[in-house]
RNA sequence: GCGAGGGUAGCCGAGCCAGGCCAAAGGCGGUGGGCUUAAGACCCGCUCCCGUAGGGGUCCCUGGGUUCGAAUCCCAGCCCUCGCACCA
C-alpha cells in the first residue's frame, strides 16, 4: 500500500499548505495594480452537488489558471455561488425548511467538493448572490438603469409556467421537442414551447411586468459578434440568429380612413402586391371583425389554434398600394404572425413562397414584376421567383435592378427604411420568493416609484410556506410608504430573474467587499475583458448574451470603459455515458468522487480537447489512474535510491534533448488549451524516462531534471500528485507556485534530430523483419559522405527551372562518380521536396547519442561512423538517412 | 429552406488555418513477445496490401481543379451534427 498514490490521503495536507501560503489569492493591492490574467468558469448554481459537467468545466479553468500562474502571471481565478432560484424554493417546500438554509447547506457541500477536487480558487473573493450585500447591487443597478431609461414596466403577453408559477423570458422557453412531423397544421397555436426548467408547457398571460430594454442594444450586440474572434463560431451564430436582425422597409398601405404598415425585406417587389394580409391579432383584424361574422369566426378559430396552413378570410376592406395606386383586398391570415415585423404583410405571390401558396389557396392573382437576373435560375421557370432581378412593370422603376429599386423607393413618402429584430426586451420579473426583490414601491398617486439608494437593500422577508408568493403574503414586507409622497403604499412583490445576478458577478470578484459601489470602475476597466471564460453552450442566448448587454449598459452609464466582457470563450463539450449525455435524470451519471477526485479530473482533461464531447469509459479512467501511479512510482523509486552517475555519457544528451523537446511541445499544447495532447506528450516522456532508467545507471543531473520537469508539466492537471512528486524530489517551495520549466537548448532543431532517430529505428526494424533476421549481432550506421550534403544543398537552391543535375555535378565538392551522378538524378526528381537536414557531424553525434535505443531494442552492438570521403562505401546513405548494415 | 460546423485506417480521434519531414500522432480494441508461480500492472513490437536490406502499391466522403507536389488550397456534389424558421 505504501507505494500507491492516493490523493485522498494527502489532500487535506496540501489544501492546508496552499491556504496557508495563499498561493491562489491575489491581494486587493495586486488587483488595484492593474490587469493580470482573469480566468473564469461558469457560475455554479447551488444545487448541492457537483456533476461531471462542473468537473470538466472547472478542471479546464483550473488547468489554465495554474499554467498561467506558473508562467508568472497574476491570475485571478475566483469562485462564487449563483444562489438564488426556484429549485431552492421547491427543495425547501419538500423538506420543510427555508430556501436560505437549504442554499447555505448546498454551498458548504459544494465548496467542500471543489476543494477536494484540488481546484485552486481565490476563496477570499467568494461571493454569494443571495447575500443582501450582493443583491443590493442588483437593486442599485436597477435604479441606475431605471434612471437611464433601460427599465420598462408594461403590460405584456408573457410566457407563464404553471408549474413554476412564474413568468419566463423568451429565451427560457424551449421547443417542446415534440416533432410536428408531416401534420404541418400544428403550427397554428405558435408558441407550443415548454419551460426550460421543468418542461411544463408554457401558457400565455397578460401581466404588468418589468423589463430591461436589451433591444436598445440589438444592433451593437449583433455587430460586436464580428469582432469576437475569441468566441466559437457556433455561439456567435446562435446569438446572431437569436437577435434576428432583418433590414427592410415599412410600407404604408392606405385602408379606408386608416392605414396598414407592412414590413418587408423586399420592397422591390411592391409592384406585385395583390393583397395585404394581417395577423389575427392585428388591430385591423379586430376592427374588421365588428359586424362581420366570417371574420369573427376566423379570429375565434385562430384564437383556439384552429386556423391552419394557408387559411384566411377576406375582410372586405381594400388597401391602396402607395406605389402603383392599385387597390387590393385585405385578408386576415394565420400565416401572418402577430409578433413578427408589423404583424402585416403585403402579399406578393409572384416573388414569395408563402404568399404564393396563400394566393393559390385563396384564388388571388399572381403578378410577376421582376425578371430574373441573367444566369439566375431558368428565366421563366415557374413562379414564385424569389431572387433578385430587374423591374419589368411600366413606369419610373422599369429596368432598375432590385437593389437600385429598393434605394429609390426609400424616397417614396409611404416607404421608410426599417429594421426588425427577433430579440425582445428582457423580462426580468419573476413571481417567486427566492430572488432579488425589485426595488419599487407602488403608490396610488405616484405610480411605480423606485426605492431610493439609501434605503437599499430591500431585503427579503422571512420565508413562509404558502401556495402563492411569500412576498405577497408578508404584510411587513408589503406595507410601506411612498418614497415620493410619503403616503401608504405597497412594495413590488416580483423578484428579479436570477440571470440578473449572474450578468455582472465577474465584476464583483474584483472587489467583493466594496460597500460604496457594486465594483470599482477603474479596476474593472483595467481587468476586463475576462481573458478566458469557460462554460457550456446551453447559455448561448441567455447568460452569454446578458453579460454582453449588461457590460454595454454599464459602460453607457459611465461605470465601465469596456464594452465586451469576455475576450476568449471556451465551450466545454458534453460528457457522455453509453452514448448519452451524462445526467442524473437519465440515471447514467457518475459521481465525481466515485473513481477518485484527481483521477476524474485528469481523465476529463485527457479524454478530449475542451470543446469536444467524449465518452466516459472505465478503461480510460483506469488509464488515467495508472498514469498517476506510474509517475508516483518513478519518483518515489528515485527519491528512495538517489543513486546515479556524476559523470555524463554521450547517450545522456539524448535524454536531455528529449526533456527540452517535451517542454516545448507541452507548453505549446497548454497555450492552445489542448490538455489531452499535453498529457499524451507527458506520457511519452515518462515512458522514455523509465526506459532510460532501466537501461543503466542514470546520469543524476539529467534524470532528476527529467523527473522535476515531469512533475511541473503535470502540475496544472493533477495538483495534489504534483505536490507529492515535487516534495519527494526536494523541490523548492510549492510546485503550485513554481516557475514553468524552460528548455536549455534551442528546440526547433530537435524535430529533425528526432525524426532521424525515429526513422532510422524503423528502418532497422523493417530490415530485420523483411530479411527475417531474428537476432542481429551488429548494427552499423554509416552517415553519408560530406559531398552528398553539398549536393543536397545545391539542389535545394536551384531555381525550379534550373538544371539540378548539371549544377550538382559542377559542384567541386561533389566527386565525378557514378554514385554521385545517380544521387544528382534523384535530387532532380524531387523538385522542391527538401526537408531540412542536419550537418553530417551533427547527424553522427545524434546517432551516437541514440545508440542505446538500438542496443536496447535489438540487443546488438551498434557502431556509427562517417562514410569515406569518396563515397564508395556509402551504399544507400543519404543526408538524414544513414546506410544500415546488419550482421 | 437559410446559416454554421463537420466527414481521416476496426473504433475514438491528431494533422488541415501557415501544401512537401504523412502510410498519416496518441488512445482503445486485436495480436506477437518480455517480465511474472499465476493474474493484474508494466515494458517492447505488429495491426491497408505486396515484399528474403530500409522497397513498391493503394489511401484521408465523391468528382473535378490549382501546383513540381494536396488529407491540407479552390469548385461542385453527397452525407452527418447543431442553430434558426409559416420571420414577411
Amino acid at each position: 500500500m505504501s507505494n500507491r498514490y492516493t490523493h485522498a490521503r494527502v489532500q487535506e495536507y496540501w489544501q492546508h499548505i496552499w491556504e496557508r501560503e495563499g498561493v491562489y489569492e491575489l491581494s486587493d493591492e495586486r488587483i488595484k495594480d492593474g490587469p493580470g490574467t482573469y480566468v473564469l468558469g461558469m457560475f455554479p448554481y447551488t444545487s448541492g452537488s457537483l456533476h461531471m459537467g462542473h468537473i470538466r468545466n472547472y478542471a479546464i479553468t483550473d488547468a489554465i489558471a495554474r499554467y498561467r500562474r506558473m508562467n508568472g502571471e497574476a491570475v485571478l481565478h475566483p469562485m462564487g455561488w449563483d444562489a438564488f432560484g426556484l429549485p431552492a424554493e421547491n427543495a425547501a417546500y419538500d423538506r420543510d425548511t427555508d430556501p436560505e438554509s437549504w442554499t447555505r447547506t448546498c454551498i458548504e457541500q459544494m465548496r467542500d467538493e471543489l476543494e477536494r477536487m484540488g481546484f485552486g480558487y481565490d476563496w477570499s473573493r467568494e461571493i454569494t448572490t443571495c447575500d443582501p450585500d450582493y443583491y443590493r447591487w442588483n437593486q442599485w443597478l436597477f435604479n441606475r438603469f431605471y434612471e437611464d431609461g433601460l427599465v420598462e414596466y408594461t403590460g405584456a403577453q408573457v410566457n407563464w409556467c404553471p408549474d413554476c408559477e412564474t413568468v419566463l423570458a423568451d429565451a427560457q422557453v424551449e421547443d417542446s421537442g415534440e416533432e410536428t412531423g408531416e401534420t404541418a397544421e400544428s403550427h397554428a397555436s405558435h408558441g407550443d414551447g415548454v419551460c426550460w426548467r421543468c418542461h411544463t408547457p408554457v401558457q400565455r398571460r397578460e401581466l404588468d411586468q418589468w423589463f430591461f430594454t436589451i433591444t436598445d442594444y440589438a444592433d451593437e450586440l449583433v455587430d460586436g459578434l464580428d469582432d469576437l474572434d475569441g468566441w466559437p463560431d457556433s455561439i456567435r451564430e446562435i446569438q446572431r440568429n437569436w437577435i434576428g436582425r432583418r433590414d427592410g422597409a415599412e410600407i404604408r398601405f392606405a385602408v379606408e380612413d386608416d392605414s396598414i404598415e407592412v414590413f418587408t425585406t423586399r420592397p422591390d417587389t411592391v409592384f406585385g402586391a395583390t393583397y395585404v394580409a394581417v395577423a389575427p391579432g392585428h388591430a385591423t383584424a379586430r376592427q374588421a371583425a365588428a359586424g362581420d361574422e366570417a371574420v369573427t369566426d376566423y379570429l375565434d378559430r385562430a384564437a383556439d389554434g384552429q386556423a391552419e396552413g394557408m387559411s384566411g378570410v377576406d375582410t372586405g376592406l381594400t388597401a391602396t398600394n402607395p406605389v402603383t395606386g392599385e387597390t387590393v383586398p385585405v385578408y386576415v391570415a394565420a400565416y401572418v404572425l402577430d409578433d413578427v415585423g408589423t404583424g402585416a404583410v403585403m402579399g406578393v405571390p409572384a416573388h414569395n413562397e408563402r404568399d404564393h401558396a396563400f394566393a393559390s389557396e385563396q384564388g388571388l392573382p399572381v403578378e410577376q414584376v421582376l425578371e430574373p437576373d441573367e444566369g439566375q435560375a431558368d428565366a421563366d421557370a415557374t413562379l414564385p421567383y424569389t431572387g433578385e432581378g430587374t423591374v419589368v412593370v411600366d413606369g419610373e422603376y422599369e429596368g432598375l435592378t432590385s437593389s437600385a429599386t429598393r434605394d429609390r423607393l426609400l424616397d417614396h413618402a409611404a416607404i421608410e427604411a426599417a429594421t426588425t429584430y427577433r430579440l425582445r426586451d428582457w423580462l426580468i420579473s419573476r413571481q417567486r420568493y427566492w430572488g432579488t426583490p425589485i426595488p419599487i414601491v407602488h403608490c396610488e398617486d405616484c405610480g411605480a416609484v423606485p426605492v431610493p439608494d439609501e434605503n437599499l437593500p430591500v431585503e427579503l422577508p422571512e420565508y413562509v410556506q404558502t401556495t402563492g408568493n411569500p412576498l405577497a403574503a408578508s404584510t411587513d414586507f408589503l406595507d410601506t410608504d411612498c418614497p415620493d409622497c410619503g403616503e401608504p403604499a405597497t412594495r413590488e412583490t416580483d423578484t428579479m430573474d436570477t440571470f440578473v445576478d449572474s450578468s455582472w458577478y465577474f465584476l464583483r470578484y474584483l472587489n467583493p467587499d466594496l460597500s460604496a459601489a457594486p465594483f470599482d470602475s477603474d479596476v474593472a476597466s483595467d481587468w476586463l475583458p475576462v481573458d478566458v471564460y469557460v462554460g457550456g453552450d446551453e447559455h448561448a442566448v441567455l447568460h452569454l448574451l446578458y453579460i454582453r448587454f449588461l457590460t454595454r449598459a454599464l459602460a453607457d452609464i459611465g461605470l465601465l470603459d469596456q464594452r465586451e466582457p469576455v475576450e476568449r470563450l471556451v465551450n466545454q463539450g458534453t460528457v457522455l455515458h453509453s452514448g448519452e449525455k451524462m445526467s442524473k435524470s437519465k440515471g447514467n451519471d457518475v459521481a465525481p468522487h466515485e473513481y477518485g477526485a484527481e483521477t476524474t479530473r485528469l481523465f476529463a482533461l485527457s479524454a478530449a480537447h475542451p470543446g469536444q464531447d467524449f465518452e466516459w469509459t472505465a478503461t480510460d479512467v483506469s488509464n488515467a489512474y495508472e498514469f498517476q501511479q506510474d509517475l508516483y512510482r518513478m519518483v518515489t523509486a528515485f527519491s528512495e535510491d538517489r543513486g546515479g552517475r556524476i559523470e555524463s555519457e554521450p547517450h545522456d544528451a539524448y535524454l536531455e534533448r528529449e526533456i527540452d523537446r517535451t517542454i516545448a511541445a507541452v507548453t505549446d499544447e497548454y497555450e492552445r488549451f489542448r490538455f489531452h495532447r499535453a498529457i499524451t506528450e507527458i506520457q511519452q516522456f515518462a515512458r522514455l524516462l523509465r526506459r532510460y532508467r532501466n537501461n543503466g545507471t542514470p546520469y543524476r543531473f539529467a534524470y532528476s531534471r527529467g523527473l522535476r520537469v515531469l512533475a511541473k508539466l503535470i502540475a496544472p492537471l493533477a495538483p495534489y500528485l504534483a505536490e507529492e512528486l515535487w516534495s519527494a524530489l526536494d523541490g523548492e517551495g510549492l510546485i503550485a507556485a513554481a516557475d514553468w520549466p524552460t528548455a536549455l537548448q534551442d528546440v526547433p532543431a530537435y524535430r529533425v534530430e528526432r525524426e532521424l532517430v525515429r526513422t532510422t529505428l524503423e528502418d532497422v526494424r523493417d530490415i530485420t523483419d523483411v530479411v527475417d533476421i531474428t537476432d542481429p549481432e551488429e548494427i552499423e550506421l554509416v552517415v553519408a559522405p560530406e559531398w552528398s550534403y553539398h549536393a543536397y544543398d545545391t539542389a535545394r537552391d536551384v531555381t525550379p527551372d534550373g538544371s539540378v543535375v548539371g549544377r550538382v555535378m559542377d559542384d567541386d565538392a561533389v566527386p565525378d562518380t557514378e554514385v554521385a551522378a545517380d544521387y544528382a538524378v534523384d535530387l532532380a526528381a524531387r523538385s522542391g521536396g527538401f526537408e531540412p537536414v542536419l550537418s553530417p557531424e551533427r547527424e553522427q553525434t545524434v546517432l551516437e547519442q541514440a545508440t542505446w535505443l538500438f542496443e536496447d531494442e535489438f540487443g546488438a552492438d551498434v557502431t556509427v561512423r562517417r562514410a569515406a570521403p569518396d563515397g564508395e562505401q556509402a551504399g544507400t546513405a543519404r543526408p538524414n538517412k544513414p546506410a544500415i548494415h546488419i550482421s
